[in-house]
RNA sequence: GGAAACGUGGCCGAGAGGUCGAAGGCACUCCCCUGCUAAGGGAGCAUACCGGCAUAAACCGGUAUCGAGGGUUCGAAUCCCUCCGUUUCCGCCA
């Protein structure tokens, strides 16, 4: 959520920002609903101070036992004008919240101004591209002799859902627990398990709600509903909604492990063959809560760590510095890191570490009492570190040998059992 | 699934139709006293909005907020209804 004291104050250099953002906003209707809701609050202030006073006479002459009928038709009369403002009121304050909330955080200043992902940065490179003496396959190839099954994913549940048998499945869970471990013991991360189901409150406090109802699956439950998490950003950044946290305990420093589940609403085409874009995946989460003053250094940090489970398993990646017009809702400043794909001979997406500063914090009413005694909206960033799946898909791709067997990453095999091929014909 | 209880400020906790934004305590901030690892005294200490104001802070006045939303009433933290959440007991269950 942005500051509504911003958008009161500076109603057209917000709009202009937000344009950046890909989002119109009109200052002008803004700024006259803002007046109007001015207007109605302050004349039903003064009906309700009017109304109280009476009551009070009321009271008074009841208690000496005075007659009080000529004040209760004078109060009734305020009564009258004080529930039509009423109604105004809450119908204009209603109109307020429901256009800020959908309005996404603004940029920091140091991201480049862009419409699409075309704007984005490249910070760095690492690793060199393997050259291949024999013509690379896709995952989707390498996969299929070592256990990874779409057709069989396809018949269970549809498209963009993946079945992994034997060595791939193990790979599979061996790259979760590096990351993990990684985490937890070399960054500093605490690891928490949590629920893949979340209320519309949680979903709220993050920003997917209500803005991005369709990319979310929703279960029933009761007479309501349950939403299942397309990152696990969401339960674990809500463990700190209407909190308030010591400052002193900052930084609060997280790792999950959950599947994630997106509909991939507006994806129809895109990356149909393989399982870079599932409807189910899983993801090693890195969520962080930082004072203020500490976020931004926070962000290179996290991304770092992000970028540490790359190195280690000799994947060569890209560094992007997202442009306005590419970046999440919540985020006011995002890298995303990109690793090679032999297979497609181009750059994707791993992870995306963002700042999203005090955006879901005055959400989800996070804060946290400093040591002068004040009160501050926590920052709160998360990273993908990383993304189970594709780096199954990078690891395929780029281990991939001749004879169609796959390398295991000499820092991966204390977690395959000391494994060093898998897929040896 | 059945039954019951409870949701008050940063925390604990009182209040049970008006004098309550809310006793008391803890924590915190400032001051004083004292001095040695702690104690004593005083003051302050929720949020948002509106207005006063020089449309900066502070300050002053007003309004709202005691889980959320409705209702009763001149007046609701307090009574009623619905919802949400938590806890306990019973049942069921990995």
């Amino acid at each position: 959520m942005l500051d509504i004291q911003l958008l009161r104050a500076q109603p057209e250099e917000v709009a202009a920002a937000l344009l950046h953002r890909g989002v119109t906003l009109d200052a002008a209707a803004f700024s006259a609903l803002e007046a109007r809701r001015k207007e109605v609050q302050t004349r039903t202030q003064q009906l309700q101070a009017q109304r109280n006073s009476l009551s009070k006479q009321i009271g008074q002459l009841k208690a000496r036992g005075e007659d009080a009928s000529a004040v209760m038709t004078e109060v009734n009369a305020v009564a009258g004008q004080l529930q039509e403002n009423e109604a105004a009121l809450a119908q204009i304050l209603q109109e307020v919240e429901a256009l800020v909330s959908t309005l996404p955080n603004l940029a920091h200043e140091s991201v480049p101004v862009g419409k699409d992902e075309t704007a984005n940065v490249e910070v760095s490179r690492w690793g060199e591209p393997r050259t291949f003496d024999f013509e690379a396959r896709d995952h989707v190839d390498v996969g299929a002799a070592l256990g990874l099954d779409f057709a069989l994913a396809a018949k269970l549940s549809g498209a963009r859902f993946a079945v992994m048998r034997g060595e791939v499945a193990r790979l599979h869970r061996a790259l979760a627990q590096f990351m993990l471990d990684t985490h937890t013991r070399e960054h500093g991360y605490t690891e928490v398990y949590v629920p893949y189901l979340v209320s519309e409150a949680s979903m709220y406090g993050t920003g997917q709600l209500p803005k991005f109802e369709e990319d979310l699956f929703s279960v029933r439950h009761g007479d309501g509903r349950l939403l299942m998490i397309p990152t696990a950003e969401v339960p674990v950044t809500n463990f700190l909604r209407g909190e308030m946290v010591d400052a002193q305990q900052l930084p609060l420093k997280f790792v999950a492990h959950t599947p994630c589940f997106r509909s991939e609403a507006g994806a129809y085409g895109r990356d149909t063959r393989g399982m870079i874009r599932q409807h189910q995946f899983d993801k090693v989460e890195l969520v962080r809560i930082e004072h203020p003053d500490n976020s931004w250094a926070a962000l290179e940090e996290l991304t770092g760590h992000a970028e540490t489970i790359l190195r280690k398993l000799e994947l060569p990646y890209r560094k992007l510095l997202l442009c306005t017009g590419d970046m999440g809702f919540s985020a006011a400043k995002t890298y995303d890191l990109e690793v090679w794909l032999p297979g497609q001979a181009a750059y994707r997406e791993i992870s995306s570490c963002s700042n999203c500063v005090d955006f879901q914090a005055r959400r989800m009413q996070a804060r946290a009492k400093t040591a002068d005694g004040r009160k501050v909206l926590l920052h709160t960033l998360n990273g993908s570190g990383l993304a189970v799946g594709r780096t199954l898909v990078a690891v395929l791709e780029n281990y991939q040998q001749a004879d169609g067997s796959v390398r295991i990453p000499e820092a991966l095999r204390p977690w395959m059992g000391g494994v060093e091929v898998i897929g040896k014909p």
